[in-house]
DNA sequence: GGTTAGGGTTCG
């Protein structure tokens, strides 16, 4: 093929990509062919191959501007910058450049096995070039090398300056209301210029950098580099180094304030070679601090300086500092706690982990160390760690805040009741009598006050060295006129942060905050029985919201009332105190609601069937994309599919195992339409979650019988920016095939549906 | 390239 041909159908438009050529060696439903450095596929019809997609494997990748004399002054003085609102297709941009600020950045995805793809927007900022808002941000694809460049190197607020490019319509731009028009660099002349956000750290100086030049090509990051890392064990340590070390936490205080300008986190670690090293990171930010839940954790520090202090060799963080924590659990996540934007994670840190994780588990490391324990197994005068959830709060007085917890089980013992204003609290300040038989009463002191500013109800917690004290003696807010009760055990969480005493955030994805709602969804199942056997009363209070009736009359119930303000504004305090039976106009804020799981109370509606069944809840969902993700069975993919690997963004990728695929449909690509749909397998709902952010329909498939299958009807079988699609259990016949497009200018759920046999009820 | 803290239970 002339490579002039070729050239031509990278810069030209995707009519002339159809372009029938005589049909070279044994060909198979899809060949990958090289010519001249242009990778192309192609498709067998007919005796012919027809070109499906062709991409130059270029090598240049992101340039990155130095710092210095002014934004935009390295970019070479050829290219002159072209508003992107005057941006349109089929035009020659040789020698232009557009400027924009990345607000978007879509992951990198891989198709077939040399391919690259990703889509991102840029802003223009500069209001003199157009007044016209929907032209100002852009889509653009970049494919190949330069992609991968691209998915390492910039980020949300970078600058970039692009050239090279050429101009297609945007397939999107009904539903983004973006430019009309996409940007695609592919291709030798594509390049970038990227000045990278003043917000974002300087990633670490690599002594494969080259300095003294105004431009610095970014590192080919396919080619296998030296261990950017060497870790020092910590009986190697030499006073006054800065090393970078691996080491499992044996002991740790939550960060806290010093007497200077940052937080201070103490720990100790130690490693195969048993010595027990203390460290101590100063850092202004929370979230740059080790976050550490338990002991048994384990934490990689770079940039940590050694000092004598004691005799004893110490580390402290020094310029530079970064550091990330992983689970100890053998064989458990390697999802990276940091806040480390440029987090590099390769094998040999996998390696080195799990070495540590083993060698842990055979230490009696963390036998003196208290342990979580659920308040169904607290035991009176002992110290432990409690995971809960925080269901109200409410100050006592300057040095005392009642926090009100539960974590699904019920102690046996009576517990604490501390009587405090409902107006004082923040949250519900009352709960159906069973619940409130779940609920501890913690009462936290001094420093721990101010950091139970920011809690919200409904957050996560970890309490370290909560103290179960019985026979209360006087607690604050209780006046004399309260009986003590002295048999009851009381929650104090003392001030100071000795034995690591302190409260730490969890958050959503810890296998500690899984377990946690498990069990309150135990709790949620008991209840939901016991409900329906309460009366009138009961029931009342447990949904706070009176029946709808007014004198005995059915009040219009929908779900959206439009108000017509016709009525003066009164306060709630107000409509308590007037006598019953009229009506009031309330400006509130919602303060609670039950059920707290809103899930319960919608139902998904089947159109052909009338069938209805529950919105699954998160956590089963997750349960179902992560089974599909454990059993990775052979699968043979569609003869109409072109297959490829997934390579989800920095941290998700660096701590899965599992190797997502994406099948695309050859047909669609033929019509244009590479990127409408995608079928994904192997991913968890989170990741899947981030897909359909950058692709408009997103289908979960799983192996089936050695074929692709959507996966159990209690997922979604499509997602579409945030809403998701759901199958009918009763009705839908649920099947992967292969869409037609042809003469659809958009995909959409309805045409899924239909080629997928599955009928959408809801979403 | 400069401070902070430098584990080891409150005293409610």
């Amino acid at each position: 093929m002339p490579h002039e041909l070729i050239s031509r159908l990278l810069r030209g438009n995707a009519k002339e990509k159809k372009i029938l050529c005589p049909l070279e060696g044994s060909v198979g439903s899809l060949v990958r062919m090289r010519v001249r450095g242009i990778f192309c596929l192609f498709e067998t019809r007919g005796g012919k191959a027809v070109i499906s997609c062709c991409r130059h494997h270029n090598i240049m990748t992101v340039y990155v501007l130095s710092d210095g004399s002014g934004p935009g002054s390295q970019v070479p003085s050829h290219l002159t910058r072209i508003p992107m609102a005057l941006l349109c297709p089929n035009t020659n941009y040789n020698n232009k450049t557009v400027k924009g600020e990345v607000i978007h950045k879509g992951p990198l995805v891989r198709v077939a096995t040399d391919d690259l793809i990703l889509k991102t927007i840029i802003h223009e900022e500069d209001a003199m070039q157009s007044v016209d808002c929907q032209r100002m941000s852009i889509n653009m694809v970049i494919f190949g090398a330069l992609a991968e460049s691209f998915s390492h190197r910039v980020n949300p607020g970078d600058i970039l300056w692009v050239s090279g490019f050429t101009v297609g319509k945007s397939p999107t731009v009904n539903k983004d209301k973006l430019h009309p028009c996409n940007l695609l660099l592919s291709g030798d002349d594509a390049c970038i210029y990227l000045q990278v956000s003043k917000q974002r750290p300087p990633e670490p100086r690599s002594p494969l950098a080259s300095r003294g030049s105004s431009l610095t090509p970014a590192e080919d990051l396919r080619t296998p580099r030296a261990p950017r890392y060497t870790y020092v064990r910590l009986d190697e340590l030499k006073n006054m180094a800065v090393v970078n070390v691996y080491g499992v936490v044996v002991f740790f205080k939550q960060p806290f304030k010093s007497r200077g300008t940052d937080y201070c986190s103490s720990l100790k670690i130690t490693d195969q070679s048993e010595h027990k090293i203390g460290c101590t990171i100063f850092c202004e930010k929370l979230e740059d601090h080790p976050r550490i839940f338990q002991t048994g954790d384990i934490v990689r520090m770079h940039r940590v300086k050694v000092h004598l202090y004691n005799n004893s060799l110490t580390l402290v963080n020094t310029f530079g500092f970064s550091v990330v924590t992983f689970s100890g659990a053998v064989g458990g996540g390697m999802e990276p706690r940091t806040s480390s934007k440029s987090l590099q994670l390769d094998e040999d840190d996998r390696r080195t982990i799990e070495e540590l994780r083993a060698w842990a588990a055979c230490q009696a490391l963390l036998s003196s160390v208290s342990a979580a324990v659920p308040l169904s197994a607290v035991q009176p005068n002992t110290y432990f760690d409690l995971i809960c959830q925080l269901l109200a709060k409410a100050s006592i007085d300057s040095t005392c805040t009642l926090l009100r917890v539960w974590d699904g089980t019920r102690c046996p013992h009576a517990l604490l009741k501390v009587i405090v204003e409902p107006n004082s609290t923040e949250g519900p300040s009352s709960f159906s009598k069973h619940k409130e038989s779940h609920i501890a009463n913690v009462l936290v002191y001094d420093n721990h006050v101010e950091f139970s500013r920011h809690l919200k109800p409904g957050a996560f917690l970890r309490i370290y060295n909560l103290r179960a004290i019985p026979g209360s003696s006087r607690v604050p807010g209780l006046t004399s006129s309260q009986p003590v009760e002295p048999d009851h055990l009381a929650f104090h969480l003392h001030g100071g942060t000795s034995y690591g005493r302190g409260i730490r955030l969890l958050p959503e994805n810890s296998p500690d905050v899984q377990e946690l709602r498990r069990a309150m969804e135990a709790f949620l199942d008991h209840q939901d029985e016991e409900v329906s056997e309460l009366n009138d009363s009961e029931l009342l209070e447990v949904w706070s919201t009176p029946p709808e009736f007014i004198d005995g009359d059915v009040v219009d119930c929908r779900t959206e009332r439009c108000c017509d303000h016709q009525l003066q504004l009164v306060t709630l305090s107000q409509v308590k105190q007037s006598a019953g039976g009229q009506t009031h106009h309330v400006r509130a804020q919602i303060g609670s609601y039950e059920p707290r799981r809103l899930h319960r109370a919608l139902k998904l509606f089947c159109c052909s069937c009338s069938a209805i069944q529950d919105v699954p809840d998160e956590e089963l969902l997750a349960g179902i994309f992560s089974e599909a993700t454990r059993c990775p069975t052979a699968c043979a993919p569609p003869p109409w599919a072109l297959s490829g690997h997934v390579d989800l963004p920095g941290d998700a990728s660096a701590s899965q195992q599992h190797s997502p695929s994406v099948h695309l449909s050859t047909k669609l690509m033929t019509e244009g339409k590479t990127e409408q749909l995608i079928f994904l397998m192997g991913c968890s709902l989170e990741e899947t979650q981030h897909l359909a952010a950058a692709y408009p329909n997103v289908v979960p498939v799983a192996p089936s019988g050695g074929r692709l299958a959507l996966m159990d009807l209690t997922a979604p079988f499509l997602f579409r920016g945030t809403d998701r699609h759901y199958g009918c259990k009763r009705c839908s016949e649920a099947a992967v095939r292969e869409p037609s497009a042809a003469g659809v200018e958009q995909v959409d759920e309805k045409m899924i549906a239909e080629s997928e046999t599955c009928c959408t009820s809801c979403s």
